[in-house]
DNA sequence: GCTATGTTGACATGCTAGTTGTCATGTCCG
DNA sequence: CGGACATGACAACTAGCATGTCAACATAGC
């Protein structure tokens, strides 16, 4: 038994209270706007990698299509969302975020920024990287056992 | 505006799908088996602290203590959880794992820490302690952001 | 001791984020 | 051009939590 599997599972110890301490105090930034938690993300996601289909936000933010529609139309009728023709397909727009999406997300990165500042003042440099590392690292292999365990999410 | 806190916000990018994707993982090595995810991590929380009372359980679990209570009926029921007279409180009992609780908990870590050691191997040893660290800081700064910002979940 | 204040168990309710399922339509490739 | 696959649209459904409330009990301060 490597000590490495040891340690690794002290990470994901850490995993659950960590999401969901950061969702409550998101939320809470988020409280006084119209915009929802995974609606925000989708916002991020476009912002940050360019106009995208449907598929490919899911694909992206490991949710599935279904989920993405449902936070894309709520971002349309918010007016923070908006689809373009996409000229590789006729039916699956791509979903990019509007004027009004942009200003939004950009005062909530703000906001949140100032308050990551205070936290990562506790933190070594190197560490968040190495961390950084590490959870990408999971994405990725926690993808594909997903894929070999559950044959369903579309397979991907 | 500091590098780190842009690094950290990664951090935060990364923990949505990391638990996303863990939590189905863990599901699926649970599925033939009669443990829910929450009621599993109750037990693994009694088995390495020891005897806790439910409120206990909740403040180092981040749940609150109601969700808690439920999890430990349920892992009553299931026969791997059971109440101890609590020398310090004649009203609130000491949960502990049963005989067939830490079976099953050994059981399913065991599986788990192989799976993780397979994950690990694509890792450095340091790079996955300073990932337990950040997260650790993260908790424990979250959480006492999330206690200023909601002034519910009963204060602790 | 006795009362004020907090803690715990017990139960009920509600919500949010996400999945699964299904079908019709559209796209790609042999 | 035909079959496999991707996409949009809609509809349940679920799990995992929080919230709210109350009575019973415990603890501390007087």
């Amino acid at each position: 038994m490597s000590e490495t599997g040891a340690e690794l599972y002290e990470v994901f110890r850490h995993i659950r209270p960590v999401h969901q301490l950061s969702a409550r105090v998101v939320a809470a930034g988020l409280a006084h706007r119209d915009v929802s938690m995974p609606v925000r993300a989708v916002i991020e996601h476009v912002h940050d990698a360019g106009p995208r289909t449907v598929p490919q936000i899911a694909r992206a933010l490991w949710i599935t299509r279904q989920g993405v529609q449902r936070l894309v139309d709520e971002g349309k009728e918010l007016g923070y969302l908006e689809a373009r023709p996409n000229p590789e397909h006729k039916r699956s727009h791509l979903i990019a975020a509007t004027e009004a999406g942009r200003a939004v997300y950009a005062s909530l990165h703000d906001e949140e920024l100032t308050r990551l500042d205070r936290i990562a003042a506790g933190l070594d440099a190197g560490d968040i990287n190495a961390c950084v590392r590490v959870l990408a690292h999971l994405v990725h292999e926690l993808g594909a056992l997903d894929a070999l365990l559950t044959p369903t999410m579309e397979d991907q």
